[in-house]
RNA sequence: GGAGAGGUGGCCGAGCGGCUGAAGGCACAGGUUUGCUAAACCUGCGUAGGGGCAACUCUACCGAGGGUUCGAAUCCCUCCCUCUCCGCCA
């Protein structure tokens, strides 16, 4: 969420922001609503304040034992007509509210402006594509052949897109969750958590996942309880209304969750094998930041998740997003895309951003500036590192072999137990 | 699911319907002083939103939302959350 008073100042900046994220929103509507606002406050708040004051006197008053008839007569109607101003006020701020929620934030001035995902710039390209001297399979095909993917008891149990890894390919995630976790931890100095899967609205808003997205989300009804789309959610919630202390900053969490996606609308593209699933594990990244370092911080969160694919010798290319790519919350993002060799494509594996203090705004997560005295909102950040999925992919098709088995990446042996999967 | 207790400032914790935006303590910041890894004393210190160039000033906020009243942290109603015990389950 933008801060009103931001909006009113910076109109046009947030206007142009709006429109390069190709998101409509009344921003005209809004400005007239905060200036009714503050006009309804300005009567309401006098009135107020001839109550407050009468009252007093009419204490006094009874206090010696005058009477202060003529006073209540007179307060009973100003009392009638505060309750008249505070409903008009309410229902202006209601919409204005309304409104204010649905305002995206602003793109950082360095990210490029653009019209679609056409747009993104390359920042830069990792490792080298391997020649093979066969055609290479699809990893549906090799997972098939070596029996660790289930792919149509998936359906059966819950429907399409979910699938059963099996064996070994089972045994594959938790290997690469714990040597992704075990890298954050250890080398790059993140907390591991493990957070519930399931939430509450309020936690959905505040990291800005509602309003816009509720038709691709899981929801509990009988509990108004939604399952994590990513481990971003309670992860960032777990310091909704919290004052941090300054001196423990940053705060740098990592944990593992299954993430699930209604993926409503997006059939029919790109939905082969594991490309995308309703239900897939991740391993996040969030960090909550002082606000002046916060975009050092996405840097280092980037080369965090690119170390992932070092240590597996995945290559891979980083993007960044366009104006029109980037996300609701989001002032600036980075993709990460690891090369598949059976696809012949990139996949998106991670995704690390910065919200600056939009996430912050709406979650109520403040700490103390020491230079100011003043409580500030933090800056968080979140990274992938990385999806499940298209890492498996990206091993799968990258280390296959002609005889159809796939060699274990170095890094990966003592996790899973075996150098070769067969 | 049943029964009970409770939600007050960064934290702890008082609070007869008007003198409580809120005692007291802790923490924090500034200052004085004493020389011993710190103490004592003094001062300051909530948040948000209006208005004003500013000094400043007004309004709101004691879990949330309604209600009663001239006036509500305090009384009434609804809801939410936390804790304890019982039941159920892993």
């Amino acid at each position: 969420m933008l801060d009103l008073k931001f909006i009113r100042e910076n109109l046009e900046l947030v206007k142009k922001g709006a429109e390069n994220k190709r998101h409509k929103v009344d921003l005209d509507r809004l400005m007239e609503l905060d200036a009714q606002r503050r006009m309804h406050l300005q009567k309401v708040e006098k009135l107020k304040q001839e109550r407050n004051l009468v009252s007093q006197e009419i204490a006094a008053l009874k206090k010696t034992g005058d009477t202060a008839d003529s006073q209540i007569a007179q307060m009973q109607k100003v009392a009638e007509q505060i309750k008249q101003l505070d409903n008009q006020l309410r229902e202006v701020e209601t919409e204005l509210k309304e409104i204010q929620t649905w305002v995206p934030n602003v793109p950082h001035a360095s990210a490029p402006v653009g019209t679609s995902e056409a747009d993104n710039t390359d920042v830069k390209a990792w490792g080298s594509i391997q020649e093979m001297d066969f055609t290479p399979k699809p990893h549906w095909e090799i997972a098939e052949n070596l029996d660790i993917i289930d792919f149509s008891r998936g359906s059966k149990v819950s429907g399409s897109f979910f699938i059963n890894y099996k064996g070994i390919g089972a045994k594959l995630q938790r290997a690469l969750i714990s040597f992704m976790l075990d890298m954050h931890v250890e080398k790059h100095g993140y907390t591991e958590m493990l957070p519930p899967f399931v939430v509450n609205r309020t936690s959905m808003f505040a990291t800005g996942q509602l309003p816009k997205l509720e038709d691709d989300m899981y929801l509990a009804q009988v509990d108004d309880l939604f399952l994590i789309p990513t481990g971003e959610v309670p992860v960032t919630n777990l310091h909704r209304d919290e004052n941090l202390k300054s001196e423990d900053l940053p705060i740098l969490y990592t944990a593992y969750t299954p993430c699930f996606r209604r993926e409503a609308g997006s059939y029919g593209k790109d939905t082969r094998g594991l490309v995308r699933l309703h239900q897939f594990d991740k391993v996040e990244m969030v960090k909550f930041v002082k606000p002046e370092t916060s975009y050092d911080d996405l840097e280092t969160l980037l080369s965090e998740a690119e170390d992932v694919l070092q240590a597996l010798k995945l290559p891979y290319r980083v993007i960044e997003l366009c104006t029109a790519d980037l996300s609701f919350a989001a002032a600036k993002c980075y993709d990460i895309e690891v090369w598949a060799s059976g696809l012949q494509n990139w996949l998106e594996v991670s995704s690390c951003s910065n919200f600056e203090d939009f996430q912050a705004r709406r979650a109520n997560i403040r700490y103390r500036n020491m230079a100011t005295g003043k409580l500030e909102y933090v800056h968080t950040l979140n990274g992938s590192g990385l999806a499940l999925p298209r890492t498996v992919i990206a091993i799968l098709e990258n280390y296959q072999t002609d005889e159809g088995t796939v060699v274990v990446p170095e890094a990966l042996r003592k996790y899973l137990g075996t150098d070769i999967i067969k």
